[in-house]
DNA sequence: AACTCGGGGGT
DNA sequence: ACCCCAGAGTT
């Protein structure tokens, strides 16, 4: 069934691309990393670093997030050569509370193999930025498209739900993605990187997830989900897995200056290479404290976070000591400069927790 | 094909 | 609470 979940349905109209580009011109979203439909129809270009920045940032991630973001890193690194030269660490620092960590370090392996293989210049191809660090199926169509209008399918979970509905999909996309992805590049037009735009668009403002405003579609005249008279049934989702907790201790260390004292994480799993404060391990069942050295330990409540396959309660301890023997590791950083640590979320919350930030 | 990998905003 | 977001890499 998966082989023919497509072939299997009722047919439905062939996308009306010409409508969509309409429809796009008029309601694009203004964004800082995009160029209009209007200034695109001038023969402004994209910058192809602007477009894969923004991209690896959008990966899983929502707009309103990655907005100051990529500010921030156009800002400090306006070209990719910039980037490039930059430590790994300060990107990282940059990056912090952003999330999906591996996005960071494969950005900046990216940057670095674009300057050294490519001489700093992007590959133009979707076939040639698939094999640079981080740029998969999505990302290199993506950038391929609306750098270069190459006549590619750009398949976002946007574009999935629009095509999903659109066509009636009756089985999880992840069962027929590459059919839906075969199905795509058939409706593409000469004005590849606007329709790949305007698909996410309309997929962001106009097929959203609970709430599909047809009267304002252009595709609505042949959507198969539409004329169904239900079309949030679509895409249909697979079984989500349970999200079970584990629960740990996380130690909040100053010195009499007020310094805390951090260290980083290992070079693989969870938050790799980010900064965090010491901490138990953390287990599918509550265990009682063993702290770092003998002290005068204060409870500072809990924190709660929650990661894509597990819920983390920690509970929070802060101790005033003189700088002990038993922390070499790691570093003593001014509590007034958190900012520039590579800090995720979580221990934002645990710092906070003790009264930190 | 299934799993790992963050965090936040919308409902 | 739950959803899901301009997914990629590993197993």
């Amino acid at each position: 069934m998966p082989k023919t979940a497509l072939a299997q349905k009722p047919r439905a109209l062939p996308i009306d691309a010409q409508a969509v580009l309409a429809w796009y011109d008029k309601h694009a979203r203004t964004l800082p990393w995009r160029v209009s439909p209007q200034d695109r129809a001038r023969n402004v270009r994209p910058d192809p670093y602007r477009i894969w920045l923004s991209e690896v940032m959008l990966q899983q991630t929502t707009i309103a997030a990655v907005q100051k973001y990529f500010l921030r890193f156009t800002e400090l690194w306006p070209t990719v050569g910039g980037l490039a030269a930059a430590p790994l660490e300060a990107v990282l620092v940059e990056w912090a509370g952003l999330g999906y960590y591996a996005r960071a370090r494969n950005l900046h392996a990216c940057a670095k193999a674009v300057v050294e293989q490519h001489g700093g210049v992007f590959p133009t191809t979707a076939a040639g930025l698939l094999t640079l660090p981080g740029i998969g199926a999505y990302t290199s169509a993506a950038i391929a498209a609306i750098a270069d209008d190459e006549r590619i399918a750009v398949l976002d979970g946007n574009v999935e739900r629009v095509l999903a509905r659109y066509l009636a999909l009756d089985v999880p996309v992840r069962e027929a993605k590459e059919e839906l992805r075969g199905y795509l590049q058939t409706t593409v037009p000469e004005r590849a990187g606007d329709y790949a735009q305007a698909l996410m668009d309309l997929g962001a403002t106009i097929c959203a997830p609970r709430n599909a405003l047809c009267m304002l579609c252009p595709l609505q005249p042949g959507c198969t989900g539409a004329a169904e008279g239900n079309p949030e049934r679509y895409p249909v989702k697979a079984e989500k897995a349970a999200r079970p907790t584990r629960y740990g201790h996380a130690f909040v260390i100053l010195d009499r200056d007020g310094d805390v004292y951090l260290r980083t994480r290992a070079d693989k799993g969870l938050l790799a290479k980010m900064t965090e404060t010491p901490g138990s391990s953390w287990e599918s069942v509550k265990q009682e404290p063993t702290y770092p050295f003998t002290g005068k330990w204060q409870s500072r409540g809990q924190v709660v976070h929650v990661f894509t396959h597990f819920r983390l309660e920690l509970d929070v301890w802060s101790v005033v000591a003189p700088q002990p023997e038993e922390l070499t590791e790691g570093w003593w950083a001014d509590r007034r400069e958190l900012e520039s640590e590579a800090l995720p979320s979580l221990f934002r919350k645990v710092l906070a927790a003790a009264g930190l930030e």
